[in-house]
DNA sequence: AAACCGATTGACTGGTCAGTCAGCCGTTCC
DNA sequence: GGAACGGCTGACTGACCAGTCAATCGGTTT
């Protein structure tokens, strides 16, 4: 008996092996029948549970984004200072690479960062975070906590995009990654976004 | 009579053409008779010209980030401040996007936010723009114009990734791209990274 | 036990394209 | 004139792969 399996979720073993795969050799270059290998299950059945190989990859994305747009407005809805609302945005999304850098690395390199093909589709949500995260810097205007003469979409977009070249770096080993890093890269972002390079 | 046609370079018509579809359509959708037909010439000389598809995007990406490490480069052997460099590096990337913009949409999307495929070819390139950059903010650390508690690969990784976040704004249209956007955006980028967002 | 039904299988097909190649110009040089 | 050469042509092929589908399996219902 053993295991009775009682109905293992193929269709999530579908989505982690996609993971994999995507991550390991691009979503361009991976066959359905290498997804179908590494979840172990037959070629069908990848179509029984999605239209296409394209939506197995939209759905990957858009089950992580909504997470990252949930954190973003969370922070945003806090008590908390603007300078740690944006501390907190750049920590969930550090984690979410800790946590699953297999998901981050496809999720960057195939959706975020290649707006061509299926950022296209996915225009609306990823504009999304840079206006919540906008929303951020000009309600911190505001409150007099920054400066007024930085356009707060164009704060977000360099905040966001700092961030992502940080995931970068570690995905392509161009930056060690050691846990201490992702701790320490939490708070330096903010640091340099907030305080600039130049010593106060 | 009319033109002599005094040998027209072929070749450059070929990647002049190759940029236009690969802006237009990706890389990865880009026949190999688009660019042909795009460039008013037969299919075959493609071939003549180039080993392979990979080939002119290759082709493409070197020539222009040549220009941006020598630029960088030029960049640091003046004899301005830590900050007037990086605004340096930071012009002549905006600019770039302006003089051509349908060129860096595809070495931007095609290649440096696409690691996996072309990137991994190109990394080393790649990656000696960032330490050119992180030896500017390295200069500076030592000359007491930057604060010393950020690593300058860390702070390099942050200003590049802060600027390329702007122009693919402007390229997926998510950010307004006049003239004067541009012009300001490159005070604005170091304005950011230096200065900070919190007021002095 | 028989009908039913969704999950699962994997062989097969139709279409797409990168890259090849055999040969055609136009020019130059003897 | 003709031979040699390099730029140039575009039909063709071989490989590859997303998506289809007819068939099987195993559990549930009546």
């Amino acid at each position: 008996m053993a295991s009775k399996a009682p109905a293992i979720d193929k269709r999530r073993q579908i989505l982690d092996a996609a993971i994999r795969v995507f991550a390991r050799q691009g979503f361009h270059s991976t066959r359905v029948a290498d997804i179908a290998d590494e979840a172990g299950v037959a070629y069908g059945l990848v179509y029984h549970y999605f239209k296409s190989k394209d939506e197995v990859l939209n759905e990957l994305f858009s089950e992580r984004w909504s997470l990252l747009l949930a954190a973003i407005e969370e922070a945003d809805r806090s008590e908390a200072s603007p300078r740690a609302k944006l501390e907190a945005v750049a920590g969930f999304i550090v984690d979410s690479y800790r946590y699953d850098p297999e998901l981050m690395k496809v999720i960057i390199v195939e959706v975020t960062r290649a707006a061509n093909s299926f950022g296209r589709t996915h225009l609306t949500e990823i504009r999304r975070a840079y206006d919540s995260i906008a929303k951020i810097v000009a309600d911190g205007q505001e409150a007099g906590a920054f400066r007024r003469d930085i356009d707060p979409s164009f704060a977000s977009m360099s905040f966001y995009g700092a961030i992502e070249q940080q995931l970068s770096g570690w995905i392509f080993e161009l930056t060690p990654a050691t846990d201490t890093d992702l701790e320490q890269a939490k708070t330096l972002v903010t640091a340099t976004i907030c305080d600039g390079l130049e010593p106060r």
